[in-house]
DNA sequence: GACCAGATTGTCT
DNA sequence: GACAATCTGGTCA
């Protein structure tokens, strides 16, 4: 089942939870990719030193502040994407940065995307998931609850939920809003900023 | 395995 | 003009 839009507008630490273990798809030209979510981390609008969104909107940002289900693909350190999930109605810019996945479907085309073999390799960290599964900055604004991109409900939760810091930020990192599967041999190696 | 530097460009001050 | 929600490949152990 592809989540709803009303998923997504549930409160946004919520929703970086639930995510854990949901299935994320892209259906592609060559064929369909998909990974579950292991690893998560909210973002939480103006409220939020490190979101983008902390000092108003910009063009760059302006995606997080509209419906929550569309994604938020941005470009860092010059070479990098990230995907996230925007959640909360318009006018709120919060979102869910999808850090980690564990590959499910399309495994030799998310190798020759990443160009590499190691599974373990592929989708751990926000911008390797984005170059496994042919996400691009095209993507951005895009509706994630119909389309070639969607997020499907987990089929399994026995599992458990840890939480920390999040990773890569040099402000606000007091919130442990970073959300992943205990164990999981897929979530990413980046150390919390903790 | 842990730690460190370099890559590389869009975006905001 | 500085810096970024990161990754990779190097060195050293």
């Amino acid at each position: 089942m592809i989540l709803p839009q009303s998923f997504y507008q549930q409160p946004t630490l919520d929703v970086a939870k639930q995510l854990l273990g949901a299935e994320l798809r892209h259906q592609t030209p060559e064929g369909p990719i998909s990974g579950r979510i292991v690893e998560t981390e909210a973002y939480m609008g103006s409220l939020d030193l490190a979101s983008h969104s902390h000092r108003g909107q910009t063009q760059r940002n302006a995606v997080m502040f509209g419906q929550a289900g569309r994604a938020y693909v941005y470009f860092t350190y010059g070479m990098h994407y990230c995907f996230n999930v925007v959640c909360a109605d318009e006018g709120i810019a919060e979102a869910v940065l999808i850090r980690a996945l564990e590959p499910l479907e399309g495994i030799p085309l998310m190798e020759r995307n990443r160009k590499t073999t190691g599974l373990r390799n592929l989708c751990s960290g926000p911008a390797k998931l984005v170059q496994a599964l042919g996400i691009t900055k095209a993507m951005n604004g895009q509706d994630i609850t119909s389309g070639s991109l969607t997020i499907h409900a987990a089929s399994d939760r026995s599992f458990e939920v840890t939480t920390s810091s999040r990773v890569g930020i040099k402000q606000g990192i007091e919130h442990q809003w970073r959300y992943f599967i205990k164990d999981n041999p897929f979530v990413s190696k980046g150390k919390p900023s903790v």
